[in-house]
DNA sequence: GTTGAGCGTT
């Protein structure tokens, strides 16, 4: 009875298939399917898996042979938990047989349904529990399931999607990453308050956006004139002083008195 | 040892 998915779909001509999300990744669809055959016939259980890595996706699709049945199984193991962890079942919205669906309701014999399925909410108990929100959306932008199927499927390079000429000119400092209008204000507030601490890094080993400086802004800060060696801004004609001198130290001659530090002394060089 | 809010294959 493992041979789900393995030989393709058997016939789809009056079945319902179900979307069961949440389902933990190691859960297979011999696993799913005595559970979702209690309650009715289950025609075949195929758990789409990711094609470079083979790892399931962390959702099936459970065809039934009925509609009641189907949504018996809805409404019944809809917020189970399997595998410790908690299951979510709902009729697919897209598919080979989504012709049958409207609207997330059945067409055919939704009379009894239909009364069963308002019965139940789809998933109002996360907002209840959860009050972070910032943890939520964090979360869904690490997701790594479509955003980098979409990349690979779309067949883009990633050359220029990141590439700013016009912002990125002479502000490397820029950190988008977080940029959602709120960041101006909690970087000021942090800078008020005086705590050097930065409690947006959720993962340490992840915390910096890719400047590719470990040190990130705080490098920037204390020596702004310091190191150019930004890969956004190669500036091969700065790189190289006309000097000869690779140490730089002609320039610690001139130029620390060049525009900072000369506050009323000579106009310098105009 | 692994993440997560998402819609599918012979």
């Amino acid at each position: 009875m493992s041979h789900f998915g393995r030989s393709g779909p058997p016939d789809i001509r009056d079945t319902f298939s179900l979307l069961v999300l949440n389902i933990t990744f190691r859960t297979t669809a011999d696993d799913l399917f005595p559970l979702f055959d209690k309650y009715g016939k289950v025609v075949d259980v195929f758990i789409p898996r990711d094609r470079r890595t083979g790892e399931s996706r962390g959702f099936a699709f459970v065809r039934y042979k009925y509609a009641e049945e189907a949504q018996k199984a809805v409404d019944r193991l809809d917020g189970r938990v399997v595998d410790g962890r908690e299951i979510m079942v709902q009729f697919a919205k897209y598919g080979p047989n989504a012709e049958r669906i409207r609207s997330g309701r059945i067409v055919e014999s939704s009379s009894k349904i239909k009364g069963r399925s308002r019965s139940r909410s789809p998933r109002p108990r996360y907002r209840d529990g959860y009050r972070d929100k910032d943890k939520d959306r964090d979360y869904r932008r690490r997701s790594r399931s479509r955003s980098k199927d979409r990349y690979d499927r779309d067949g883009y390079r990633g050359r220029d999607r990141d590439y700013h000429p016009r912002s990125v000119s002479h502000s490397p400092d820029h950190r988008k990453e977080y940029g959602r209008g709120h960041d101006e204000k909690r970087h000021r507030r942090s800078q008020s308050h005086g705590s050097p601490n930065s409690p947006r890094s959720p993962s340490p080993h992840r915390a910096y956006p890719r400047d590719g400086s470990p040190n990130g802004r705080n490098d920037n800060k204390h020596s702004p004139n310091g190191s150019p060696n930004s890969p956004r801004s190669p500036s091969p004609h700065r790189a190289h002083p006309r000097d000869g001198s690779p140490n730089g130290r002609n320039d610690n001659k001139r130029s620390p008195t060049s525009k900072s530090v000369s506050p009323c002394n000579e106009p310098v060089d105009s």
